[in-house]
DNA sequence: ATTCGCAAAGTTTTT
DNA sequence: CTTTGCGAAT
């Protein structure tokens, strides 16, 4: 994120006695404690992180070796901001810093023998956990009546959360769904097993049954990690607190860092009672508050705490600012969806042309997703460049996942769900009743599915036909196997073409086609980059971890100079200098599914509390008098949350209910370079008519299109030809810059003809092309010294 | 094996 | 208003 303007980076300050010198006195208090339990409480804004990031390095510098201390993050983002600071900080120290389940993957690795896994075993998200239950619940022959797999999944979830075996598990007499995991989750549990799998929450739960019942793995790691710190801990759920309990009884150096008010995830299982009674757990706990808010100004700060003031179950911070008192907070009472949307998007407009601030500072929040649909239209429609914090994510678009299938395969050929999803993609003519049979065979002898594609001629039922075809499939994947020591671009390179994955879509004309070629390029690069990262260790299977871990690292450029839109919960950890938060209404939030319990009331309440404290410099919240929403339309009533703020502090207004029917459709006033032309609304392809190299819009999967019909982003991927130019500079120099060779692309060689790029992998001078000959012959050619040259680019 | 059509349901989702 | 899932029809 941004740098705090209280100047955390704290780069300079990092050598010897000067090191805390510039934290206030409670962060100094943090910072400084070495032995022992430690309790962060910590305000928002408060400078958490870099207490925790001066702990660390003076831990260091009072001669605690680095591989001691381990730093646990719930992001990959919070883990990658805590390295970044550190390396400032204690430069060449490895202190491991990461998130829970990338911790737990590391250490499951070394033991998965332990829980009858192999190290090599594939992470599953939650499309794959899906699919692996529905096999389940069918082989187990459990008829589902009314419940889905869903819920099922969910109860299985939370059984893994309270540590609760397959085994173990007992459904409450009288409890038709509990009976039915009863039955379910065995089968469940063993079908990842057999498949060398584990899922999200397997991750945690594999540790911490190790650390439960190895006393001697546990005391080894006890000793191996002395130094824990946690990160959010509000947030941690029982399988988590087990495991940092657990880790932390030889030598109970826990420091935790967290804020009560701040936990939005109950409703997944994280337990506030972990941080709350923190204190009871390590009797002698050094208790920290960080009440001095750095981020807000009094206006903001004031109304959050008067907000979170109305939580009966917390721990009270007395929080202040130094910062100046500010605008007052604005509270807003709009017509209707319509009206909001339009005056904010005025409001930030204004405020654009004027100068005053850049289209980045400004952040709209929101309860639900459905809400941000009228804001999008609002800002679209003023050329307001915006991006939305959400949805479909890169790793979960069905080509990548097709891509990074063939590799888990690879990787780990246990893995059936990953044989299931590419035995037939791109499509091989082999079916769901050829697909069957395998199972059924596998299944019949306990082994994978690729072991029974091999025996595929012996299967009884299966025409020769299908037998042919999967035998192909099997000489296609054993031609694949060698490559998997190679570097992941390289393999990956060679599994889009020897599968003609590539070319299917390279030949496609659909658009939407020409956005997933572009998806797989992109893929393709990400390879590269853990190529180059990581070095000649790591391999295939790090990448593969990487990639179900590393949910999207870079959804969210706050170097973009784009408006974010974003659901309260993802607000989390950010913060901007305005924020709009829109339709604070009763139902919404609160939601009205928490109003009927309290606990869920007082987490509606955090999230709104988390919210406003985003905000720097300007707040406005608001609501309308009618709502449209899911396609009907209603009155409103006010949060009740609103009640509870300091109105007589805050500029309250009412935009009154008499515009509404007589509100003119949006009309640009004036004509500013940021401005499109937009006569159709909605309809707008922006992308088109702007400068091919800049993206407008981070719209998920082009939203820009109209009804539902994909577009794609213009300029990427598809039918590219080198410019003129580039062609004349080539035919001249004799070499060619090696960064400019792409995949797919089509070249020539003096001595070996013509031929097509096929894989790519290296930098710098290693770099390396893979050239299929239309001769038929493979070679390799270091780019920096072939005499290849481009004919045309990619297809 | 894709495509179409209809019904149903829609809170939030760090890994 | 959307999206999504399933069953039926090319």
């Amino acid at each position: 994120m941004t740098e705090k303007k209280d100047g955390s980076s704290g780069s300079i300050h990092a050598m010897g006695h000067a090191l805390l010198d510039r934290l206030n006195g409670p962060q100094k208090a943090a910072a400084s404690h070495v032995e022992g339990a430690l309790l962060v409480l910590a305000g928002p804004g408060s400078g958490k992180t870099r207490v925790m990031t001066h702990r660390i390095a003076h831990m260091i510098g009072q001669g605690v070796p680095a591989w001691e201390i381990v730093a646990l993050t719930f992001t990959n983002k919070a883990a990658d901001e805590m390295k970044r600071r550190l390396a400032m900080l204690v430069p060449g120290q490895k202190v491991w810093a990461g998130t829970f389940h990338k911790f737990c993957a590391t250490l499951l690795r070394r033991y998965a023998s332990l829980v009858g896994l192999k190290e090599n075993f594939s992470i599953y998200d939650r499309d794959d956990q899906r699919k692996a239950l529905k096999q389940a619940i069918e082989e187990a022959e459990v008829e589902l009546f009314q419940y889905t797999p869903d819920e099922i999944a969910n109860k299985i979830s939370w059984a893994k959360n309270q540590l609760i075996s397959p085994e173990e598990y007992t459904a409450r007499p009288g409890d038709p769904l509990g009976s039915l995991v009863e039955r379910t989750y065995e089968a469940y549990q063993r079908r990842l097993l057999e498949a060398n799998a584990v899922d999200f929450d397997d991750l945690l739960y594999h540790v911490a049954r190790l650390i439960r019942d190895h006393e001697d793995l546990r005391r080894a790691l006890d000793q191996r990690f002395k130094y824990i710190l946690v990160d959010e801990y509000q947030d941690t759920n029982l399988v988590q607190y087990m495991i940092v309990r657990g880790l932390s009884i030889d030598h109970p150096n826990l420091a935790v860092t967290g804020d009560p008010d701040q936990s939005i995830y109950g409703w997944r299982g994280a337990s506030l009672n972990n941080i709350m009674e923190f204190e009871q757990d390590y009797p002698d706990v050094e208790v920290v508050r960080l009440e001095q808010n750095y981020r807000s100004t009094h206006a903001i700060l004031s109304v959050a705490d008067q907000l979170i003031r109305n939580n009966a179950y917390r721990k009270h911070k007395e929080l202040f600012t130094e910062n100046q008192g500010g605008t007052a907070v604005k509270l807003v009472h709009y017509s209707d969806h319509r009206d909001e949307a339009d005056r904010i998007a005025d409001q930030i407009l204004d405020a654009v042309q004027e100068g005053r601030r850049q289209a980045r500072d400004f952040a709209i929040f929101y309860r639900v997703n459905a809400l941000s649909r009228t804001l999008e239209q609002a800002l679209r429609r003023r050329g307001l460049p915006y991006q939305i914090v959400n949805g479909l994510e890169f790793y979960q678009r069905r080509e990548v996942k097709d891509i990074l299938a063939y590799l888990l395969l690879l990787n780990n050929p246990q893995d059936d769900i990953a044989f299931e999803r590419i035995i037939n993609v791109p499509a091989r003519k082999i079916g769901k009743t050829t697909v069957g049979h395998l199972r059924r065979h596998a299944r019949q002898y306990r082994m994978p599915m690729i072991d029974a594609a091999r025996e595929a001629l012996t299967i009884e039922g299966l025409s020769p036909r299908s037998a042919k075809m999967v035998a192909q499939f099997v000489s296609l994947y054993d031609e694949l196997s060698p490559l998997v020591t190679q570097p992941v671009e390289e393999l990956m390179g060679q599994v889009m073409v020897k599968t003609a994955y590539r070319d299917l879509l390279a030949n496609s004309d659909k658009e939407e086609d020409q956005q997933r070629l572009a998806n797989i390029d992109e893929l393709l690069s990400a390879a590269r980059e853990y190529d180059d990262e990581v070095g000649e260790e790591g391999g295939l299977e790090g990448f593969l971890e990487q990639a179900s871990l590393v949910a999207d690292t870079d959804a969210l450029h706050t170097e973009n100079d784009k408006i974010t839109l974003m659901t309260l919960h993802a607000a989390k950890g950010l913060e901007f200098p305005c924020v709009y938060i829109v339709a604070c209404e009763d139902n919404l939030i609160p939601h009205s599914r928490s109003k009927n319990d309290p606990d869920q009331i007082e987490e509606e309440r955090r999230l709104l509390f988390v919210g406003i404290t985003r905000a720097e410099e300007e707040l406005q919240l608001s609501l309308a008098h009618y709502r449209t929403l899911r396609g009907s339309d209603f009155p409103t009533s006010a949060s009740p949350f609103l009640l509870e703020l300091p109105r007589e502090q805050m500029d309250v207004r009412d935009m009154g209910l008499g515009s509404r029917f007589d509100l003119p459709d949006f009309m640009p006033e004036t004509d500013v370079e940021m401005t499109f032309e937009t006569p159709w609304e909605g309809d707008a392809d922006f992308s088109a008519d702007s400068s091919p190299e800049e993206e407008v819009y981070d719209d998920q999967g082009a939203k820009s299109g109209k009804g539902g019909s994909k577009k794609k982003k213009s300029g990427s991927g598809g039918h590219k030809l080198l410019t003129a130019a580039q062609m004349a500079g080539e035919s001249v120099s004799r070499r060619v810059d090696p960064e400019l060779f792409q995949f797919g692309m089509l070249v020539s060689h003096p001595e070996y003809g013509s031929g097509k790029i096929v894989a790519l992998s290296g930098r710098g001078l290693k770099r390396t092309a893979s050239v299929d000959f239309f001769d038929g012959s493979q070679k390799k050619f270091r780019l920096a010294f072939a005499t290849l040259q481009p004919i045309s680019a990619a297809d």
